[in-house]
Parts: structure tokens; sequence; C-alpha cells
DNA sequence: CATGAATGAGAGTTCATTCAT
DNA sequence: GATGAATGAACTCTCATTCAT
């Protein structure tokens, strides 16, 4: 029955995902999960035994879920003005619930455990954006810019404001702004 | 006397700040402010009650001192250019020595106390920016952007990066690329 | 299948007499055992429903191994003098193996249990050796010693050491100067 | 006022010392301390943040308050009976009130924590007793034994008898026979 | 007033023991 | 029967907070 175990395990990041949300990483006990899955001590310890083991596998359940794939879809041949409107769009859905969102809940855990998990992320990320922009100016679509100066204000302003949307109700349109300003930027015409 | 209860607060406001900086907010005890002043748990318990009273007299402190005042600046009738070149540098600058900012810790005393102040500050910030932006058009030095697009992307472009280079071994030059990327979509030539 | 039953038992026991010669009674645990056997948490107490049970078990299958008998030597007309040799030879063989040795989770499950046991084994030993004392003193082998003096310097000096030897490195002669005084104070010649 | 604490700390020890008394080393929680003391979770752990810290500290009183000084009473010149039989006396005296005697908790927390403090200790009582004994050969007192052969013996029987002596009823004269064997055989006439 | 000993609430962790499968 | 997931009691340990000195 390695099934049971295994719902139980899923059950629980379930749950744990929405605590991490709200509360952040630091301020979430063992204790706490115990009360959001309803089990037991014992029962809790036998699958994690840390609040930082369960958002570790958290994360991974994340990462490996991972995400719109640019890569794909420029082999698929979808041009870059699509891939990159679909991009930023899928990240200004996720700035737009920021109740469903962990990035807190990662930030502060990279802080406190400095992970090589969070670097690593980013890297791929970094990785991302460039090969799209390049792709964009080999196509002609894109302006020719230059991309690490592009890719840095990217992924920082989005940052910047998936973070800060979590603890202040930043205006609707602020995450529009930024998407528009960064298709100015690149888009021609 | 009084004076010599201001000198001790000023004393625990300067060494608990370093701790902030450090840990953040959340993992910050009453017992590890007493143990970096060296002051008895009744001694710091007569000044502060609280991590959170103690980290909001550093927020004033922080806000008080304010910083280079745009509309001083403009009053004073220096170009905008000067004034953008000076405001982005004194930004860099911060990033630079992450060890040094409270970022962390401010955001999540925010995000612990749901804070006015944090909001409040956002907003001054907001609205020089516009101003300077709006100077720097009507007096023919920058491009006719989208103000508050404009004022987006700079704003949280520079939290993302300041918020994730204490965390992260963020690339040197990551800071100076966005500051030129935004010189470029503002300045005229 | 009774015998399956059997044989998981003496498996159980074979090991967890490891585990209780090197951690004594008191810090052996259920979950210790089922580690060490293998078996799951419902197996193991199919068996045995605690430690103690299982330290019983073991108890009692090593006083009924039983060791040399000492009335059937006499019996077989062996001298007395031999029958002392052959039994300090084996005290003192068993004293230079301490890792196999129960001696300390003897000890503590006797502290633990106030167990009836270990008074009877007492005195089947205190029995044996009066008896091969007086055996010795009529076949005019043995000195005309004091009977329950000399029983009682023999069994807790050799107590004392086996103990002992367990917890600190005991110079290996010890257990032969304690042979030799018993046989000097005995042995005529 | 570290006087205060200072009394607590002996307040602490004084009634740990019972309990470990009774209960051997392992048996023996931080909470039972705080029960027998009456003092909370913080304050017992202000002053000692383990069973064994606590009983560390309590070894050390022990074994600084020393006892009976064999080479003190050499110097003072009194005859090597005198000092055999009060030695004897003194630790028949001991063993005849087991309830007193932290021989169990030494023991358990030996083989716990594989003590260097208990190695010492006896190696210190093994010197003691072999210069008495050679004091006594020398002052024609005693009769040539072999020292370290009778050493081993008065060790080792001894703490047998101590230590069983706790956990069975032995009978009172066990001890006085053993003193009487040790006694026979040193001295002469 | 300052000090630091003491309190007590609450988090972490481990196991004996049970019980649905 | 055997299994191992889950329960819950009991410990360990840490701090915010109080209060006698």
């Amino acid at each position: 029955m390695n099934n049971k175990k295994e719902k139980t395990r899923e059950y629980i990041l379930e749950k744990s995902s929405q605590l991490f949300s709200e509360k952040g990483f630091k301020e979430v006990t063992m204790k706490d999960i115990c009360e959001v899955t309803g089990l037991s001590r014992g029962g809790l310890y036998s699958h994690f035994s840390s609040t930082r083991e369960v958002f570790e596998a958290l994360l991974e359940r994340i990462t490996s879920e991972d995400e719109f794939d640019i890569e794909e879809e420029i082999k698929k041949g979808s041009s870059a003005v699509e891939i990159l409107n679909a991009s930023l769009t899928r990240i200004r859905k996720e700035i737009e619930k920021p109740e469903e969102s962990l990035s807190i809940a990662i930030y502060e855990y990279a802080q406190a455990n400095d992970s090589k998990e969070i670097v690593r992320l980013n890297q791929r990320a970094e990785e991302k954006w460039s090969k799209l922009i390049r792709y964009g100016i080999e196509q002609g679509e894109f302006k020719k810019v230059n991309v690490n100066e592009m890719v840095s204000v990217i992924l920082y302003s989005y940052q910047g404001v998936r973070m800060w949307s979590k603890i202040m109700p930043i205006k609707k349109n602020t995450a529009i702004q930024i998407t528009n300003n960064i298709k100015n930027q690149l888009i021609i015409k």
C-alpha cells in the first residue's frame, strides 16, 4: 500500500502549500501543518521531519511541474512574439493571484538556508529568457537590444512586483504596465 | 538623565539594525537583542517591549533620515538628468552592499504586520519618481514616455534586485544593466 | 507453522541480545529491535509486547542453557581443584569478552524491575560455590576456610570486575589476579 | 546576587542526587528534576541544560569532597592497621545504606558516556590502596602479599557488593565477611 | 531604575502501541 | 497473521515576559 503513504504525502504538500503561501516559510511550524492536515504529530513526522523538508518537497514539485517551456515552443516554430506574449501573460496571471503564490516563502526559505536550488532556478530562468530574446532578434521580430540588460529588467522587475504585491495592494495595472514596457522595448513596431 | 535613556535607545537601534539585516525580521528575538547590546532583559524591556517595537523605531529613523530629496533638487534648479543620475547611483550603491540592507527585514515585517508604513513609503517613492519624470519631460530632457509605466519599471526592478541580491550572488553588473536600461528609456540621445 | 513462529522468536532474541549487550536494558526501545531484526512493528508485537518481555525471555534462555554444573561434576568424581579451576576459567573467559556480556543490561533490568529472577540466580550461584568449597574441604584438597566468607569474596569480586570491565578498560590481568587470590586462599600448598 | 543562583544550584544538586540514587542515571528526566525541585522548566534550564550536566556537577562535588585521605593518615603517623580498619569501615557503612548511594547512577552514566572521570576515580582508588598496603608491609604490620592482586580483590569485591546490594537484599553480613577476608589476608596474626 | 532568576506557554521530537488493510 | 501508517503521551528545549531584589 505504498499508495497510501504517497497519497498522504501529497495531501500534506497540498495543505501546507496554502500555509506557506499565507505565512511565508519562517512562521510555519510543524504543529501548524498538523492542524491543517488533521494529522497527529507522529503521523506528520513519519513523512517529513521538519518544515524545511516539507518545503523542499514542495519546491521540487513546483520546479518539476515546471512551466511553459520556451525552448519547446521555439522548436514548434511559434513566433517569438507569440512566445513572449504567452510568457508575459503567464507571469502576470500569477502575480494577479498573490494568495496562491509561494514567493514570500521561497524568499524566506532561501534567506534562512542559503539554498542552491534557488540559484539554480534563477539561472534557468535567465537562460530561457536569453534564448527567447536572441531567437526574436534572429527572426527579425525583436529590436537589437542588449540581451543581458533586457533579461535583468524582465526578471527583476517581475520579481519586485511579485513580491511586493503579496504584502501591498499593488494597483492592478502595475503588472500590465511592466508587461507593456517590456513589449515596447522588444517588439518591432 | 533623559539623555542617557535616549543614548541607550540609539545604541539598541544601532546594534539591532545589524541583527535585522543579517537575519531578517522574523528570526530576531528579544534575547538576541539582549545579547548583542549586552543589556539585561529588564533593561531592554524598559526601552522596547517587542522586536516589533524596536523595528518600528528603526523604520522611523530610516524614513526620517530620508534620503536624497528630489523635490528639493528640482527647486534648486538641477537638471532632470543630473537628478536621475544621482538617484540611480544612490540605489545602485545601496544594492552593492547587501550586508547593510534591511530589505529582507522590512519585507518580513511588512508581511507579518500588514503595515501601512510600508504602503506609505512606497507611495512617496512613486510620487517622487513621477515628479522627476514629468519634470524631465517638461524640460525637454526626457522622452515622452508613459510616466506610470516608467515608474513601475524603475521601482520594482530595483526592488527585485535589491531583495534577491541579499540571498543570491547576483552578478555585479545586473544593477548597472538595469540603470542603463532606465536611462536609455528616459534620456534623449 | 508453529515452527516458524518459534524460529522468528529465536531470531529476535539473538539480535536483541546484541543490542542489550551494547546499550544496556533501559536504552533499548521496541523500535530499535524492529530495526535490527527487520521486523515490522506489528510483527514484533505479535511475539513480544515490551522490551521487558524480550529481555525476560533472554534471561530465561541464559539461565536454562545454564552453565557448567558443579553438582554434576562432583557426582562424576572430579577433584575439587579440577572443578575450581574449570569454574574460575569459565568466569575469566567471560570477563575477557565484555562486548558479549549482558551484565549491564541484567543490572539495569534488575534495578528497574526488582526482579526475583535475579535474586534466584544469585542464590543458586551461592549454593553451588558453597557445595564446591565444602566438597574440597571434605576431600582434604582445600584449606578449612570460612565457607560463606569465601563465597562472598568469589561472587562479588567477579561481579565487580565483570561490570566495570564493560565500561572501563580494565587491565587484562585483573581477572587473573583475582583468580590467583582465590586459588591461594583455597588450595592447600 | 550571585549567591542566589549558587544556592539554587546547590539545591538542585541536593534534590537530584536523591533522584539519581533511586532511579539511576538513564531514567531521570529534566522533568523529574523540575518536579522534585519545584522549579519551572526554564528555571532549571538556566542552571543546567541536561541531566548529564546535572550529574557531572554532582560527580564533581562528590570527588572533590573526597573522602578519607589515606596519604594524609600515613603522614600523620597512624598505623597501617588503623588506616585499614578505618577505610574498610567507611566502605562498609556506605554499602549498608544503599538508598543514598549513587553507584548505579554512576555506572549507568559511565556506560552511556564513556566518561574519563570514572577511569580517573578508579585509578586514584587503586593508587591509594597500593600505597596503604606497601606502607603496611614496610611497617611490618602486613603480610608480604602480592600488592596488585590484593588491590584488585579489595576494589572489585566491594564494587560488586556495592552495586548488587542496591538491587538485591544482600545479607547484612556479606560486607562484613568481605571485610574479614581482606583483614585476614593482610594483617599479621 | 536596572538586573537577571524564574515562569510558563509552545514548538520540536521520539516512541510504545493500536488498527485498518 | 503481518504490515506499517497513524495516534498520542511524554520529553526536550527556547523564549517572551514578569518581578523580587
